[in-house]
DNA sequence: GTGATTCTGTCGGCTGGCCGACATGGCTAC
DNA sequence: GTAGCCATGTCGGCCAGCCGACAGAATCAC
């Protein structure tokens, strides 16, 4: 089972040359946002890139009718605010600081003109949007196709490729805290059928909670239960004959 | 209104500079693919960047249970196979050829060097990719709020934001030839959902269809039944005080 | 042409999961 | 401490829309 096929590729800043980052860093405004505060927000400019220096942000669409969608969570070193900031036409999305966070910024234009200049960048920044459009492909995919309860495993598959540290035994550990209300937003579903997914999920024994803060998922168990490489795993096995 | 948000965006080759995409297709191979048939699948490597020159094309998931995940729709001088290309890991997606086409193939590291050494079509590279990934957001906005009505209504804007011609009258023409099966992996629901819905925005007058090849989108029909500007504009009126 | 195939239209039955409601338990503020 | 708030857990009613079925209409193959 291959474990980590994206687990690369978020990180930017971490990722780029120390000097291609000493660059970028002098085009950058830092400032500290406080837990619940936007970054930026739908219908506004979208004129700059931002970076997570430090802290945890969600990037959300918000429908007319207040509910949110959670399209992606931002950890440290990861880029944001890239796709409208690059394409043009505004924001139409959310940032949200979920805890005190530190942000960059950098002008779209002093960020075109660093690209410009900076190939290896450019083509981190192609590898990270590449990621990100898989990653929501794979979301959408999972979202007609399967029913909550499958919806869920496949998030808690998601986090623990992305987040989560393997133990010894084969268990792995995820100490991310993440509200019911936060998942049922990533998955297209409600608070409450989360909820009793993911009582299913720990009756069959695949979870476990340990207080609240961090959930331990049983590798033979993920195995058994089917929330197996076809989730892990991003290619579900294809007769490959063509 | 504005009308052509993402207009400009997915024809790559046409946007290159000239001198640029003459060293591209320098790289190139050309291959004429018949009707039906697949060009990259699921499980492949995914070591080739693909332009479609001539003809249409879709780019597909397929779930478990056999359910198609219509992604996107190519038309002529649009780029495609390029997150899977550029990020590694094999494909994920189906490209099939929904007419005859012609299509040029580029080596995945033959086209990493080309942009490495052209810096403005990475730049071109990331606009369509952001373009995309909006794209994908907001159908997946759209999946999780809406209803099926609505989400049809949706997709017949979204379609003819790309691809209509506005006559004088303000109607829109739209003359792809696309099937309620089609659209219904579009938008995550049933083939037969989506004839019902066709057919009530029918009774309502918002579209009609002149044999099957076009159909024609009444211009104050659509304003007037809410097919509005937060259907056109992606980006909805938010209170900007922030 | 003619047969085969694919697409469109329509109808009921069945059900996953949304929604409201309410209770409880943990954190946080002070 | 204790008050207030937020997250979790559980239940039942209700309905959008999925699914199977079937009949025309249109298109394609040859």
């Amino acid at each position: 089972m291959q474990f980590s096929t994206t687990r690369q590729s978020p990180d930017f800043l971490a990722r780029l040359t120390p000097s291609d980052r000493a660059d970028l860093l002098q085009l950058a405004l830092r400032r500290q946002v406080a837990k619940g505060e936007l970054i930026f927000q739908a219908g506004g400019a979208g004129d700059c890139v931002h970076f997570l220096e430090a802290g945890r942000a969600k990037i959300y669409h918000l429908s007319l009718t207040g509910k949110e969608i959670l399209l992606w969570f931002c950890f440290p070193d990861e880029i944001f605010g890239l796709a409208e900031a690059c394409h043009g036409g505004g924001r139409q999305v959310y940032a949200e600081a979920c805890e005190t966070s530190q942000v960059l910024s950098v002008a779209q234009e002093d960020f075109k003109a660093f690209l410009a200049t900076h190939a290896a960048a450019a083509l981190l920044v192609i590898d990270v949007l590449a990621a990100r459009l898989r990653t929501l492909g794979n979301t959408m995919q999972s979202l007609v196709a399967h029913d909550v309860n499958e919806r869920v495993a496949q998030l808690l598959a998601q986090l623990a490729d992305r987040h989560g540290r393997r133990g010894e035994n084969g268990d792995i550990y995820l100490d991310i805290r993440i509200t019911h209300q936060e998942m049922a937003n990533m998955i297209g579903t409600t608070r409450q059928s989360v909820t009793s997914a993911l009582n299913i999920l720990r009756r069959l024994g695949v979870v476990e909670f340990d207080d609240h803060h961090y959930m331990r998922l049983r590798g033979d168990q993920v195995q058994a239960s089917g929330l197996d490489d076809r989730v892990f795993s991003h290619a579900p096995p294809v007769e490959t004959a063509w």
